[in-house]
RNA sequence: GGGGACGUAGUUCAGUUGGUUAGAACGCCGGCCUGUCACGUCGGAGGUCGCGGGUUCGAGCCCCGUCGUCCCCGCCA
């Protein structure tokens, strides 16, 4: 074979089958493993497809086998030779292309490597420190599982391209370098050269111009795209991450949401999972009282309200506060606890303002009859873990208040039921992670989707003394409740929804304010006079003025979506190049102080510089 | 900003109450080996115990500081 015919491949190596027996061969790949047996030497040539067998027989050719001796992990060669099948008793099973090989019958080493800082096996993944795959990103993706998530990823937005277009939706870039708009996470700054003291902010999402879109005639949007958010990280957060972002005009919420549904049936299709459709509803309300969270993770049983199956007098023996939740949580399958275990878990309702029975079974001695409507009322079955949980006395609507005081404020009162529901919606988190293996219900395999729909308007902000919007400033409140804006701002429900997936919120929208005078309305309630309203969001309160149709959207996190399609844990499976907790680019570097020079082109000025 | 876990050979880890020369497996290098596929086998090299300081006759181990990675809370409209 001639040195210009091994330049050429025909073929991955990870591809070869027994329907390619007899074929004249050109692969080219890495050398994946080698095994020496002296005059006899097997080559696992890797490729992006996976790896094949490579047979160098000094027998046959003395050389050639001498020229393969010198080969490493990691070489990358080109190898001609004819594909062959294995004998029976060779015939390796765990291989894709295990029922051949290829006897070589050309090789050139097409480069050198230096030996690698980890194994480049699967299991890398698992066990080699996330720091040196970092750093070493480019061998890390080397590995099967990088390169399938890498795969999983295109695929998932390729169908999702195509499921929009299919519906309609135009994908439009919007700017990177746009206006810093104060209000939301902290934004990442880019200085310009041309208006020094002036600065350009990366967006956190393209909300505004997605909203401009509408305004535009563009009728439906959507558009795959990296967002930035200058805040702390976590498993599934990082400083930029891709969006998969939506707008409609004339929105209707149901069409909205069968669009989403499709979308994402595609997605999970592309992954190989089948979903099924439509998605069950919730409203936030129900996800609070059910779940003690609004993103619930169906998964698991909702809680059960069982405070009116307590007497006053029980009540009064367990500590619990006066008309306040009272929630029993159940874990399917998880068996008898063992006083070890019982103790363990006790601690976890520590610093919570609630209190924990842990052991149900004490509760059932103490008061038989109510807990065994109990039981009933949450459908509980023979070895199900119960535990239930309740306000600590002194906490809740009526707390601290002296005789003749008024209760507390409404607000104050939906506070602290919520403040209870939430610290027992992260306690069955916590039962449920705790007891995985034995309920194995986050095991891989179910994907449970859910729509969580009118979340409230307003958040009050402690710090800053103020409403905050819940999702963002330009989200629609319900038609019935513009009338009680002012009266009581914390009743208000905004049209705004989320959608989530096994406990995870993968993606939030709502339908927006088309009207100047609500958002104005909006935005004094925010705290944001008129004159601030104008110097911030100027452009965009004169753009409603012009004929803004009704519209409404949704951004869905796409690492999110993609990490829990390919079974990992954090999404920095999923992106090629992501950065540490701490914001850091190991393997570049990044960031990096410049060069005075630099900063004096700027107009920048380094404290200790 | 707060809390937690971790940092020892290229990798993953062990290292006893503070005590002689810091170990193992895998990987790497060399020898042998014609059916291996996590090849086998014999031999060998390889260490700033993250970094700085302190306590001590003596520190991988104790103390203080610092850097880094991961997880969680706050934060993330």
């Amino acid at each position: 074979m001639s040195a210009a015919e091994l330049q050429r491949r025909t073929g991955y190596c990870g591809a070869l089958r027994a329907g390619d027996v007899g074929r004249r061969v050109v692969l080219q790949g890495w050398v994946h493993r080698r095994r020496d047996l002296g005059a006899l030497l097997f080559v696992d040539l890797r490729d992006r497809e996976g790896v094949c067998q490579i047979v160098f027989n000094q027998e046959r050719d003395a050389g050639l086998h001498a020229r393969a001796a010198e080969l490493r992990s990691e070489y990358v060669v080109a190898v001609g030779g004819e594909v062959v099948r294995r004998d029976a008793a060779t015939v390796n099973p765990a291989l894709a292309t295990g029922e051949v090989e290829v006897v070589a019958t050309a090789l050139e080493v097409l480069n050198t490597a230096r030996t690698p800082p980890f194994p480049l096996t699967e299991e890398a993944a698992d066990t080699v420190s996330e720091e040196a795959r970092l750093k070493y990103r480019y061998l890390d993706l080397r590995h099967p599982g990088m390169q399938a998530n890498l795969r999983l990823r295109h695929k998932v937005v390729n169908a999702i391209r195509n499921a929009f277009d299919a519906q309609g939706f135009l994908e439009v870039e919007t700017p990177f370098l746009t206006r810093s708009t104060p209000e939301g996470a902290r934004d990442y700054l880019v200085p310009s050269r041309v208006y020094l003291g002036s600065f350009y902010a990366l967006p956190q999402s393209p909300q505004l111009f997605k909203q401009l879109l509408m305004i535009g005639g563009a009728d439906r949007y959507f558009q795959i795209v990296r967002c930035f958010r200058d805040e702390d990280l976590r498993a599934d957060r990082q400083p930029e991450f891709t969006q998969i972002d939506v707008e409609m005009s004339f929105p209707d919420q149901d069409t909205l949401f069968g669009i989403i549904e499709g979308v994402l049936r595609d997605a999970c299709a592309a992954a190989g999972r089948e979903i099924a459709l439509p998605f069950p509803r919730m409203s936030w309300d129900e996800a609070m009282a059910k779940y003690g969270s609004d993103k619930p993770d169906l998964r698991l049983p909702p809680m059960t309200e069982v405070g009116g199956l307590l007497p006053a007098a029980a009540r009064e023996q367990l500590k619990l506060a006066e008309g306040m939740p009272l929630l029993l949580i159940r874990i399917p399958n998880v068996g008898e606890l063992s006083r070890r275990e019982r103790d363990e878990l006790r601690p976890l309702a520590e610093g919570r303002p609630v209190r924990l029975f842990e052991d149900f079974a004490r509760v059932a001695r103490n008061f038989p009859g109510p807990a065994a409507a109990m039981r009933q009322a949450s459908g509980a079955e023979e070895g199900d873990l119960l535990a239930l949980v309740g306000a600590a006395a002194g906490i809740g609507a009526v707390a601290e208040t002296g005789a003749g005081e008024a209760a507390a404020s409404p607000a104050e009162a939906r506070a602290a039921v919520r403040a209870v529901q939430t610290h027992a919606g992260a306690l069955r988190l916590a039962l449920g992670q705790r007891f995985a293996e034995r309920h194995g219900r986050f095991g891989a395999g179910a994907l449970r989707f859910l729509w969580v729909t009118e979340f409230p308007m307003f958040e009050w902000d402690e710090t800053e003394r103020r409403w905050a919007a819940s999702h963002h400033p330009f989200t629609s409140p319900r038609e019935e409740d513009v009338a009680g804006l002012e009266r009581d701002p914390g009743a208000v429900k905004a049209r705004a929804y989320d959608v989530v997936l096994n406990g995870i919120e993968l993606g939030s929208g709502s339908v927006r304010i088309h009207r100047a005078e609500v958002q104005a309305k909006i935005f004094e309630l925010l705290g944001m006079g008129p004159e601030e309203a104008k110097a911030r969001f100027g452009f965009f309160l004169e753009a409603l003025q012009y004929g803004t149709p009704p519209h409404g959207g949704i951004a869905l996190g796409l690492d999110r979506l993609v990490m829990l399609l390919a079974g990992a844990s954090s999404i920095r499976e999923v992106i090629a190049f992501p950065k540490t907790a701490r914001a850091v680019d190991l393997m570049v570097d990044a960031p990096t102080p410049v060069a005075a020079a630099q900063l004096k082109e700027l107009g920048l000025r380094v404290p200790g510089m």
